[in-house]
DNA sequence: GTCTATAGAGAGATAGAC
DNA sequence: GTCTATCTCTCTATAGAC
């Protein structure tokens, strides 16, 4: 291995996970692809849970930079959502996998505690920058339509990872756009005259 | 066992499956909560592709026959999206189970072709049924703010199913019903003087 | 840090008695 | 229709050599 096998392991860990399951992949599949032995594996992460801990920790810190760069590189409300939309676009990998999130969520008896706990703050803190789009969205009036910031935040989660599951059923990445199409529709990207359009 | 030991097979298997997915349980699973031998449940489904193929079978049938009672019991597009809603909010189990369709399609790499295939017929299925009801919201104008019923009801698919994942995720109904909020409060139950509210 | 070797448990599945 | 017994494979995990 190069110079950073821990990593090299932790990023098809991940991808495995979101394509097949945490109760679809072993260290027999990782070992397998890197031409090691399992045992060189339980040396870089001694159990299975290790392994998943450390696979939710670096998603979650990756996936809070992502939110912040989009924050940055986008002004409006309209043009962070539709970023958003656009990030969970992308992590879907044309289909072939669904957000860490998603595939943990489903697999919910087999993790510890320690990556359950880790599950819902994960979600509480995208649910949290959600919410704070869809409040900025109330006063730049770059989303139509727009009333319940909070309710819409939940509203909104559920769609993307509903579309990422609807996506991944069929390998199909056009069922994620079609999903996707009504909440984009309703983005501006930038500000107009500034009153609302419904 | 009862008169029908296949059927009561059926039934913890389904539960089981939607509580911890397809790679999480096992016949042992099955025979243990029986008391009776995993040899016994071969005998009713020689391998476990063909346990699932008759989960999603039995599965389809019997939403197939829900939807078909929504639309003989409510006349209005709102009353039956409502209906809908409260159909996937039943079939969460308080947050223990997801739907079959969501449960198989986290664990696809597990699945025969039969089930993968039979897994689309039942997305088409539900997109059908949802897209006719929001056509008849356009005439009966009993949904709000509704234009393209075709993108809203992939939308709407993808909440029900993400809402499922999100309740599941934290065993908390009440993140269901949060995600669900919106499309409620969209739908009327009864048909009013027929102007569009927005 | 990777290896060989192995333990111990559990998986899906089958043969044949009752 | 259920049983005992067994097969083969894979899983997670550990001990100890190099």
């Amino acid at each position: 291995m190069g110079s950073d096998t821990k990593t090299a392991l932790l990023d098809l860990a991940e991808y495995t996970v979101r394509s097949r399951g945490f109760d679809g992949f072993s260290y027999a599949d990782l070992a397998n692809a890197f031409g090691i032995r399992k045992a060189s594996i339980h040396y870089h992460f001694p159990t299975k849970a290790n392994l998943s801990e450390a696979l939710i920790e670096r998603y979650q810190t990756r996936f809070q930079c992502r939110l912040t760069d989009i924050a940055s590189a986008n002004a409006t409300a309209g043009a962070r959502l539709r970023a958003l939309v656009a990030l969970y676009r992308e992590a879907l990998h044309e289909g072939q996998t669904v957000c860490l999130c998603v595939a943990f969520s489903s697999s919910r008896e087999s993790l510890s505690e320690t990556v359950i706990s880790r599950l819902g703050m994960f979600r509480s803190m995208v649910l949290q920058w959600i919410t704070a789009v869809f409040e900025l969205g109330q006063t730049d009036n770059t989303i139509l339509a727009l009333h319940q910031p909070k309710q819409e935040a939940h509203a909104t989660l559920a769609m993307l990872e509903g579309a990422h599951i609807a996506a991944r059923a069929e390998q199909d990445i056009t069922l994620f756009d079609a999903a996707t199409f009504i909440l984009n529709a309703r983005c501006l990207v930038h500000t107009s005259s500034g009153h609302s359009t419904l």
